[in-house]
RNA sequence: GGUGUGGUACCCAAGUGGCUUAAGGGGAAAGUCUGCAAAACUUUUAUUCGUCAGUUCGAAUCUGACCCACACCUCCA
């Protein structure tokens, strides 16, 4: 049984699909303004999470990821700058310039994270047309109003608005940090269309029925997910941050115009934890991935990081986890590797079976785990455990090392250690076979320092019992 | 002020009433192997789950109080 905790309920709800054997879903992607920073790139893991269980369980997925490419605003809805725009005034770029190399590097970061990519990514600028139809349609229904500075929602209209965040609107009302703006008839209104400026051009901004302007932020998602899945959906994903007001707002957008139920599965996952130094775009104190491969990782020893956490709770971010999840990550493609090796091995000697009863037990309980809203750390468990299991061959292993993997996406199947290959520098070769015959002489003190003068070339010289082994010193 | 989440070993982190007198990974320690290492393999590493009360035959798991962190309340993954 697939079971997934249901934001709309706050509980652990069995996932059945609107149509059998089909699953639509949704992710709120990227404001392509700034690069991805980790925290960000781990939403985007849980949600590759989510497909890929959906897909191990036969599900055919049509998934749709929106890329944000028109401003917000950076105060709140009503004030500050457009993000997009002031990034591409701060580069002396366009805005659609800043879209596209940003939405590039989102794309790069993704494909070493080893993140399956969307079906279809939806960007807001290409859907206009069908975010002012909405607009039209909130309209016609009497959704709508319109301030001086744009067209609004009015969420008084809406009987359940923020059922899904819980919202106590009173005591948001009561709150210190919220502002009233004079003209807004309630707090939690938000805009559909905000005009330009009238002594300003923006770089971004169409015509409509109201006026020269652009859309608001929420409009986008209610008007793309509705073109790409249809009026009632699936699944809805993203980060806890996206429950209020986003999601909120989409519900109410996308509820009212279609008059049906939007979506029934509110998935979000939590944020990573970088403890004190808390990450922030505008404080550009942020590590991406690129900042961790330029420490000597790699993206797959991140995402090994990732899985050692369950998506609903906050992951605590230091160096010395990462290092952490480095080791266990190399520990593990070793594993692999003998297994490989030892497959090989035997393959010439027997016939490599599959014992089915031993087999369909580890996959029953690697399935419990990820089936159980995601459980990752219990499907690592399950993983390593399985490695240690001796009623199961090497071949059994490595097959269900491959089958797990279509979850974890750790390119099990595709790991090599470099070995003595062309990749070996002749020198080093040399240097090798020269001790080599030190040590057939015994003379260990010379292949000793033979071994440290490989080292200080960056190459690392393991004795296997019948063979040698040179590895990359990374 | 409102709403919500969490506090599990040196670190990361599962488990949310009996299968657990608490998974898994990292680290550390010991052993096997080895000329020595490395690798591999084996073993050890929380009588205890923020604190204090309570409910129960039985609690890390439920209830209450308290302490501490964090998040959201119109920038935010």
């Amino acid at each position: 049984m697939l079971k997934f905790s249901n934001t709309l309920s706050r509980t652990k709800e069995e996932f059945i699909p609107i149509e059998s054997g089909k699953v639509r879903m949704y992710s709120c992607g990227p404001t392509v303004y700034n690069f991805m920073h980790i925290g960000n790139l781990r939403t985007f893991f849980f949600e590759d999470i989510l497909l890929r269980v959906l897909k191990y369980n036969g599900y055919a997925v049509k998934y749709v990821m929106n890329i944000t490419d028109v401003g917000h605003l950076t105060a709140d809805s009503d004030t500050g700058d457009d993000k997009m725009e002031e990034s591409a005034r701060e580069q002396g770029k366009s805005v659609w310039d800043i879209a596209e190399s940003y939405t590039k590097a989102f794309k790069n970061d993704i494909l070493l994270m080893n993140i399956i990519p969307p079906d279809i990514y939806t960007k807001a600028t290409d859907y206009i047309k069908q975010q002012i139809e909405m607009i039209k349609c909130l309209e016609e229904k009497g959704f709508t109003y319109t301030i001086s500075d744009g067209v609004y929602y009015d969420t008084s209209k809406f009987p359940s608005y923020g059922d899904l965040a819980r919202l106590d609107i009173k005591g948001l009302q009561e709150g210190a940090r919220v502002e009233f703006s004079a003209e807004k008839k309630n707090t939690t209104d938000f805009a559909l269309w905000k005009f330009s400026p009238k002594n300003e051009r923006r770089q971004m901004e169409w015509e409509s029925p109201w006026g020269i302007g652009f859309p608001g932020w929420h409009l986008e998602c209610s008007a793309m997910s509705k073109t790409e899945l249809g009026n009632h959906f699936d699944i809805h994903c993203s980060a806890i941050d996206h429950i209020f007001p986003h999601h909120t707002n989409e519900i109410a957008q996308s509820e009212a115009c279609n008059g049906e139920k939007f979506v029934n599965y509110w998935i979000h996952g939590d944020f990573l934890d970088m403890g004190n130094e808390k990450m922030s775009k505008s404080l550009g104190n942020f590590i991406t991935l690129q900042t961790l491969i330029e420490k000597g990782y790699s993206p797959l020893d991140y995402r090994y990081f990732l899985l050692m956490a369950h998506y609903k709770k906050k992951l605590k971010f230091s160096i010395e986890a990462l290092d952490a999840a480095r080791n266990g990550y190399k520990n593990l493609r070793g594993k692999i590797n003998n297994l490989k090796q030892a497959v090989h091995e035997e393959g010439q000697v027997n016939d490599s079976k599959v014992e089915a009863e031993k087999f369909s037990e580890w996959k029953n309980r690697f399935s419990e785990s990820i089936n159980d809203d995601l459980n990752m750390p219990g499907a690592m468990a399950v993983f390593w455990d399985m490695l240690r299991d001796e009623g199961l061959s090497s071949y059994e292993k490595l097959n269900l090392a491959y089958d797990f993997d279509k979850i974890f996406g750790l390119n099990l199947d595709k790991t090599d250690v470099k070995s003595s290959d062309s990749e070996i520098p002749e020198e080093i070769k040399i240097l090798v076979n020269q001790r080599n015959d030190a040590k057939k002489n015994k003379d260990f003190k010379l292949s000793d320092e033979i071994r440290n003068e490989i080292k200080g070339l960056g190459y690392e010289i393991l004795d296997k019992k019948d063979s040698i082994e040179i590895k990359k010193i990374n």
